[in-house]
DNA sequence: CGTTGCGTTGAATAAGGTCAAATAGAGTGG
DNA sequence: CCACTCTATTTGACCTTATTCAACGCAACG
């Protein structure tokens, strides 16, 4: 497990007009063509300028590495730029669940503001660039401009809702609608993202997936058989190809 | 469903003077014995004076009837001043998940800042009280006291640690770690109110208690039934006596 | 004092887990 | 480029756990 390597950019717009005409292109948020599922979402000039100056660093995390571990100290939260990741937690006897796969325009590292320290790890299941943002520049942003506070709370309201989300899924749903459950929304999530809704690549293992649904990769492994065999998926290893989306959708309504 | 009764308070102090000793001594935080664990926990004089601007009506809400509901408009969070309530959400079947259960001095209503509509239906266990917190003052007092800020984000951030402690139970844990982890952590925030860690009344049915943990009421009653043959607790209906604290953490040790 | 909701318990069943073996890919170094 | 290694995946057989179905008991309440 190495360093993963962190690019600093320059935090103020003072010193920005200084910065190679490629650099500043790349810190912008304006242009950046995740700005509409990020934090800058839906801000207006002004305070789109302001957020660029919160994000002061880029940081590069190989596939494997971690961006952050449990009880490592929080400053920044990480909007990701490109990759996956994987969030967990590990209890007291080694036992690891996944509580969440992320990707590209989400942010990472929220559960760290209350203890000061990361709550869980963040784990690039492929090499991933993130935009560092410090958590104080962040706060400091709020208090001076309303839409990024409330955009703020809205993050951390909306982290919330997904976990109980998962919460209603690991308690009341059964295997097979889990993993349909857990298709459905990649799919949503990368449909959004621009890419195809139903052809995707799956950064985890079957054993990371059956993790966050509760379920051994054995079980995982063969519901993707028989998702198959049932003509609603085409899998051959971490390809999968969604051929009925109303099939999938019909398997929770059983 | 009737609609639950209204206190109403004077939200600025300059009117706060006219109103009789007994109301005015109600509504300070200062003087509330929640105030450790509640939203003005660690505030100086000063910010503590500014949060009670903000708590500016009192409301009661009997036993089986909802605080507010799923898809009801957002506008305010509520701390519990005394009363036992629960979170459910319903998915599109009709199944139902309850996601927590909450005390005097949690916060509830989190889940609806991010959609301005609440995610998730708060259902009053016993007969309960609760302070409103208009949440536009509550944003208001974070952009002008960073203390304050510092402590919302904090709730908020806790709220989703605690979430990822509910998804490793779910997820990871066997039935009978669920429901020991369920009976501790009860303990401990009995504890923290002042209440005895080993003795207490639960507010919730086997069923939303099975619900919580994902299992059956069956499985819930079984296992509360295997607990004192264990010589672990003693239940009795709802009044639960935790009778060998060490023996139910080995619990999950096994 | 019957009704109703909640809780307990037993027996049968099903869902998912465990163990084991075979296979397929991906990555590595010669 | 190929052989080798290692890890991920698939699949089968069997087992365990929790669910389902059903009956009954208890306590509160009109």
């Amino acid at each position: 497990m190495q360093t993963a390597t962190i690019t600093r950019i320059e935090p103020r717009t003072a010193i920005l007009s200084t910065i190679p005409q490629l650099r500043k292109f790349e810190v912008t948020c304006s242009s950046c063509n995740l700005r509409e599922m990020c934090l800058p979402m839906d801000l207006d000039a002004e305070a789109m300028r302001r957020v660029e100056q919160v994000v002061y660093a880029r940081r590069r995390v190989r596939r494997g590495d971690s961006l952050f571990n449990a009880g490592d100290e929080f400053s920044a939260v990480y909007a990701i730029r490109s990759g996956f990741l994987k969030m967990t937690v590990i209890n007291d006897d080694g036992r690891e669940q996944v509580t969440g796969f992320n990707m590209p325009g989400e942010l990472l590292g929220l559960d760290g503001i209350g203890t000061g320290r990361y709550h869980g790890n963040a784990v690039a299941l492929e090499d991933a660039e993130l935009c560092v943002l410090p958590f104080s520049l962040l706060e400091e942003l709020g208090r001076e401009v309303p839409t990024m506070q409330r955009h703020l709370h809205g993050v951390l309201s909306r982290e919330i809702v997904r976990d109980h989300g998962v919460m209603m899924l690991l308690g009341s749903m059964r295997a097979e609608e889990r993993l349909a459950t857990f298709l459905l929304n990649l799919s949503k999530r990368f449909t959004r993202r621009g890419y195809s809704p139903s052809d995707f690549h799956l950064r985890m293992t079957r054993e990371e997936i059956g993790s966050y649904l509760g379920l051994k990769l054995e079980t995982v492994s063969r519901l993707f058989s028989r998702f198959q065999e049932d003509g609603l998926i085409e899998v051959q290893q971490k390809h999968v190809r969604i051929v009925d989306i109303a099939g999938l959708e019909a398997v929770m309504g059983d």
